[in-house]
DNA sequence: GAATGCTAGGAAAACGGGTTCCCATCCTCA
DNA sequence: TGAGGATGGGAACCCGTTTTCCTAGCATTC
C-alpha cells in the first residue's frame, strides 16, 4: 500500500563519541569501557557502560572491523555439484554450524562454490575463516584458500588441512558385519565411485569386515556405477544377468541402497527376505523408503558443531597443528537388513 | 603438520593509496575511475584500473561500508520451529537466493530464528535487507524488522510486508480436481492445523474443488493432527474406526500424505488401489515412497530467486510500493493417485 | 619538600576507502 | 590575447573504532 523504503537505512545510530559526550569522557575512554581493556575506576567504568546502555549504542561493526581487522563473519562453501542430493546433508551441518558461530559472536556467510574459485566473500576478506563442504576433487581451490585462511573441511579429508570426517571404514565394516550376522556371506558394494577417498575407506571397510568373518573378497561383487540412482539398477541388472546374484547390498550411500532397493522390487525380490540392504548416510530418505533402510548414522549436527567449534580455535589461534576430527559412527537398524518386525 | 595459523591475515592487502601513487595520481582520483563517478579522461581511467587491476587491488569492504552505509550483505533468516522437516525446502531456496545475490555483489548472511528476536546480524547492522522463511506465527517480529529494513517473507503472507508465496488454493483445487477425475467423490483432507494461513488456503481450495463437482463438503472427512507424521495414523485410525472410511485423501503437505500412506498400507488398504493418495510440496521424499507420491510442485528454486530479485528491487528504490508475488504451482503427477502403471 | 612511581584518562593517529570542495588546466570564443 | 567556461585532479575531511602514546594528578618515599 504504497509503503516506500529509503535506500539508506533511517536508523541514525548512536555512535561512541556520542557516548563520550554524556558521559563526559573522551572515546577512547569509552572504547576502553566497552572493551575492558586498560584499567580504569570501577565506578568510571560503571557509569559509561549504563550510559552506553541507555543510548541504546551499538558498535558499528564495520568501524569496528577496520580497526582491528577482524570481521567476526565466517565463510561456509558448499559445493555446487550434486548439491540437491546433499540438501539436506548440508542443512543439517549448516545449522549446527550457526548455532556455534551465533553463540560466539559470528556470522555465517553462505554461498555456493560454482567453479573452483574461491568464494567472493573471501576475495573481498569478509570473512576470518572457511569451512568447506563437498569441494571433493577441487584440491587447487583447497591449496588456495589454505595459505589464506584458517580452514576446515566438513566430509572430507585432505592432507594439511584441518577437517572433520566420519570414521567410515568403521561403519561400513560394522554394517557390512551386521549383515554377515544375519548369515550373509555374499555380499555385494555398489558404490559411485572408487576414487572418491570417502567410498574407498567404505570399500575398505567392506573388505575388512568380509576378512574379519573369512569371507573371501570377490570383485565380481563390487558395483561402480556412477552417481545417478540408476546405476544401482544396472548394477542390478548386471548381477541378474551374470548369476552372481548377492543375498545381501551394501550401498557406499543411501542413494546407491534405496537404487538397489527399487531395481530389487522391480524385478519382483522381496527385500529384506530374499536380499538384504544396508546404506551409509542415514539420510532424510532412509526412514520412509519401504522396507525402511538400514544405515550407517552419520551425525550431521555433530559433524557442523565441531567444523565450527575447530575453525574458532584455530581462529584464536588456540590450535597449533592442523587436526583432523574423526567422528565416530552408529548403526541405525531398521528393517531392510532383515531386522524387525516385517 | 605443525602448521600454524596466526590470527591475523597475513596478506599484505594493497590499498586505494598504493595504487594512487603507482598511477602517480591522488586517491580520489583512484575512487573516481574504479567507481565511474566524475568525469575524467578515458585513458587516464584506463591506466587507473590496469594498475589497479596490476596490483591485484580489492577495495577494502568494511571500509567501503563505513563510507557509504552500505554493507553488500543480506540476512536470511531460517525458522527454527520444525526445522528438519523444511530443510530440503529451505535449502532449495536458500540455493536459490545465494545465486542471485551472487550474481549482483551482495553477500549472504544466514541465521535461524531461535526465538522471538530479530537476528544478530540485523541488529548489528550489518545487513541492508532481510528475507525471512518459515516465520508463521512471528507477527511481531516482521512488524518490528519491517520498520527497520527492506524486508521480504518467503513462502508466508502477511499485511504490509512484500512476499513471495504459492497459489495454495489454486494448487490445493487442482490436486482435488485430479482425485475427482478419477472418479473419487469421498475425499479425505488431513492437515496439520487449520490456524496456518498456507494450509487454511489450501483447504480452500479443496473446498473449491468439491463444490465446483456438485460434491457435498463433510467435515467428518477432514482431519485435523498437529504436525507430527504419526497424526496421518491417528486420522487414519478415526476413519477406520468411524467407518468414514473415504476412497482418496489429499494431504495438506507431503508429510501428511506419507503419513497416510503409511497408515493404510500397515492396515493392508492398497494404495492408490483402494484408497488414492496426494499431497502437496512435492518435497524430496515425494518420488522415493511407495508407490511415489503425486504431489502439488512448488518451484522452491523460483521461489527464492524471485524472493531476492524483489528484496534487491526494495533497496535499490525501484519498487514502491509492497508486493506479494503469487508464484503458480503445477501438479507432479505420480502413481499414488492411481495414474500410471502401478 | 622535592623526586619518584603509578594510574586514570585524554589526544591523536591509524584503519581504508568515499566525497566534497577547490584549484589548475585547457579549450573556446570574442 | 584575454575572458569565460568546462573539466580533470588534489587536499582535506568524514565514516566509527581501536590503540598508542602522553599528560596530569595523586600518593609514596627519602
Amino acid at each position: 500500500m504504497g509503503t516506500r523504503f529509503p535506500s539508506i537505512p533511517i536508523v541514525m545510530k548512536v555512535t561512541i563519541r556520542d557516548v563520550a559526550k554524556a558521559a563526559g569522557v573522551s572515546p577512547s575512554t569509552v572504547s576502553r569501557a566497552l572493551n575492558g581493556k586498560g584499567r580504569m575506576r570501577p565506578e568510571t567504568r560503571e557509569r559509561i557502560l549504563r550510559i552506553a546502555r541507555e543510548l541504546g549504542f551499538r558498535p558499528n561493526p564495520l568501524a569496528k572491523g577496520l580497526a582491528t581487522k577482524m570481521n567476526y563473519c565466517i565463510g561456509v562453501g558448499i559445493d555446487a555439484r550434486h548439491l540437491p542430493i546433499k540438501r539436506s546433508f548440508y542443512g543439517a551441518v549448516l545449522e549446527a554450524i550457526e548455532e556455534v558461530l551465533d553463540r560466539e559472536g559470528y556470522h555465517l556467510v553462505f554461498s555456493v562454490i560454482r567453479n573452483a574459485e574461491a568464494p567472493r566473500c573471501v576475495i573481498e576478506g569478509r570473512v576470518d575463516g572457511v569451512i568447506l563442504m563437498g569441494t571433493d576433487v577441487r584440491g587447487e581451490l583447497v591449496e588456495k584458500l589454505r595459505e589464506k585462511l584458517p580452514l576446515v573441511l566438513v566430509d572430507y579429508h585432505l592432507p594439511g588441512a584441518a577437517a572433520v570426517v566420519t570414521d567410515n571404514f568403521g561403519g561400513a565394516k560394522a554394517a557390512v558385519e551386521h549383515l554377515i550376522g544375519h548369515g550373509h556371506r555374499k555380499i555385494a558394494f555398489v558404490v559411485e565411485t572408487l576414487s572418491d577417498p570417502n567410498f574407498k575407506e567404505r570399500f575398505e571397510g567392506y573388505r575388512a569386515a568380509l576378512e574379519a568373518h573369512g569371507i573371501l573378497f570377490d570383485e565380481k561383487l563390487v558395483f561402480e556405477g556412477g552417481r545417478r540412482a540408476e546405476s544401482s539398477r544396472f548394477a542390478m541388472e548386471k548381477f541378474f544377468e551374470t548369476r552372481e546374484m548377492p543375498t545381501a547390498i551394501f550401498g557406499a550411500n543411501d542413494h546407491m541402497a534405496i537404487g538397489a532397493i527399487r531395481a530389487l522390487k522391480e524385478a519382483g525380490i522381496r527385500v529384506p527376505e530374499d536380499v538384504a540392504v544396508a546404506g551409509f548416510d542415514d539420510g532424510d530418505l532412509a526412514p520412509h523408503v519401504t522396507p525402511p533402510l538400514t544405515s550407517v548414522h552419520v551425525p550431521r549436527g555433530e559433524m557442523g558443531r565441531r567444523a565450527a567449534v575447530l575453525l574458532l580455535d584455530l581462529l584464536r589461534g588456540k590450535l597449533c597443528t592442523v587436526k583432523t576430527d574423526i567422528l565416530s559412527i552408529t548403526l541405525t537398524i531398521r528393517s531392510s537388513c532383515g531386522c524387525g518386525s516385517t
